[in-house]
DNA sequence: AGGTCTGCGAGAGCACCGCTCTCGAACGGC
DNA sequence: GCCGTTCGAGAGCGGTGCTCTCGCAGACCT
């Protein structure tokens, strides 16, 4: 509770370790989560026991609630890291000077082979909620970040005159915040358009899910090949 | 094993059962799955229990074992069941002399509607796979009852000369089964619009999984009108 | 009809899990 | 140097999947 109080403090430099005692504390946390995404890797969210992971550690069992207040405390912290970590490489796959299509199979390729090379850690994410139904409030903004890299994609073609201006004749579909992430205002972005960057975006990560969850054997003869084309025919939906 | 051997049999006239005890064998067979079927609605995949069901069944839980040889294939075979009623819904769904575009959308509509009812079952079957890894191979054909239907949607689009000829100009994308299912062998049906078929249905279920698992929440003002508008999308994508 | 064979349910038990509580030791600020 | 805080360990609770054994009862065969 001690961490939740300290990071639900605006005053960041609480956060920092100080004294020796938090130095230590922050170590054997970081160790923990390590071994922890390392496990996760192995056997998978629904294998992942906090026991296990003590047990690797040489420490008791209850110690490892020191630290965490519950398993499902664990999860939301690797659920945070791997959607950071996911959305860090989205971000460095993305060159501001490519053309649209160009950046758009990017950042799908980028996210693809996270996914390929973190299935677990990617099931996590995008599979089926693990702990009961919602996810955590705090998972929301590390969430976001490839969708983030993807609507300034977008809002960077319309600023560069690269879209054809849109007929505006569509309800609202796309809410206000949504919307100043997916390029703000422009007479080229009507919530239209919003709507099939929504789209492009979940079939997106269908695609993958697909792909990565097996539904996709026996029909799918060149994966590598099919996603591209793919994620190109998504990216003519978009107008690039 | 029993069980196994008498479905893998093709002699199917086994099935039915003839004696006093079989027909008592299938009874609680089918009274257990109804009964994990509920539980699996009400707590979800990780919480349901073999132990909790035969508690319910006033049984005890090492009974269970005569019927299912473990949890996991009690649980392939809701997953079974669950495509089945996918499937279905999707069929029925399907009103063969409506134009292309009218019946994409009434069967996408309905793999909707049978999942915002069914989420917990919907999350088996398109979430995270929970066993081990690979889907057994007896869900394969169950689970390929959406694809079919969607697959005839566009051959008889194409038979029907609602299709523009195709270039065939691309790889080899889809294995030659699956192409058999996506309509065979038409001018207007090449690899490329059989991949599109492929992504479109894979963005479908993107779409649901996105809306079911909470990643549209803040972005999405009115779920049933962009599902609507985004699945018209995707028919155009068809060239519906 | 009697004997055997087979499927069935129950119970005990194993190893594991998440989680709680308590207690003694170590540490750090006053 | 004292005292409060933090920490790790241990025992324990209720739960899980799964195994093995045993006795009963229905089914089958002679």
């Amino acid at each position: 509770m001690l961490l939740i109080a300290s990071t639900s403090l605006g005053w960041h430099a609480a956060r920092v370790p100080s004294t020796a005692r938090e130095r230590a504390r922050a170590d054997l946390t970081a160790e923990i989560t390590d071994l922890a995404r390392t496990q996760l890797a192995t056997v998978g969210a629904t294998g992942l026991s906090l026991r296990a992971v003590a047990r690797e550690l040489g420490m008791a069992s209850s110690a490892m609630y020191r630290y965490f207040p519950s398993r499902d405390e664990l999860l939301t912290r690797l659920i945070i890291d791997g959607y950071d970590a996911l959305g860090a490489a989205a971000e460095e796959a993305d060159d501001p000077t490519a053309p649209p299509a160009q950046r758009w199979l990017a950042v799908c390729r980028a996210v693809r082979r996270w996914a390929l090379a973190h299935p677990h850690e990617y099931a996590l994410l995008y599979g089926s909620p693990v702990p009961g139904y919602a996810a955590p409030r705090d998972t929301v903004p590390a969430a976001a970040r490839v969708g983030v890299v993807l609507g300034r994609v977008l809002g960077d073609a319309a600023r560069a005159g690269l879209l054809p201006d849109a007929p505006g004749r569509t309800p609202t579909l796309v809410s206000s915040e949504t919307a100043e992430v997916l390029g703000g205002d422009h007479p080229s972005l009507d919530d239209g358009v919003r709507a099939r960057a929504l789209l492009a975006w979940s079939s997106l990560f269908g695609a993958v899910s697909f792909e990565l969850f097996g539904h996709f054997v026996g029909s799918v003869v060149d994966a590598d090949a099919f996603f591209d084309h793919a994620m190109q025919d998504l990216s003519g939906l978009l107008g690039f």
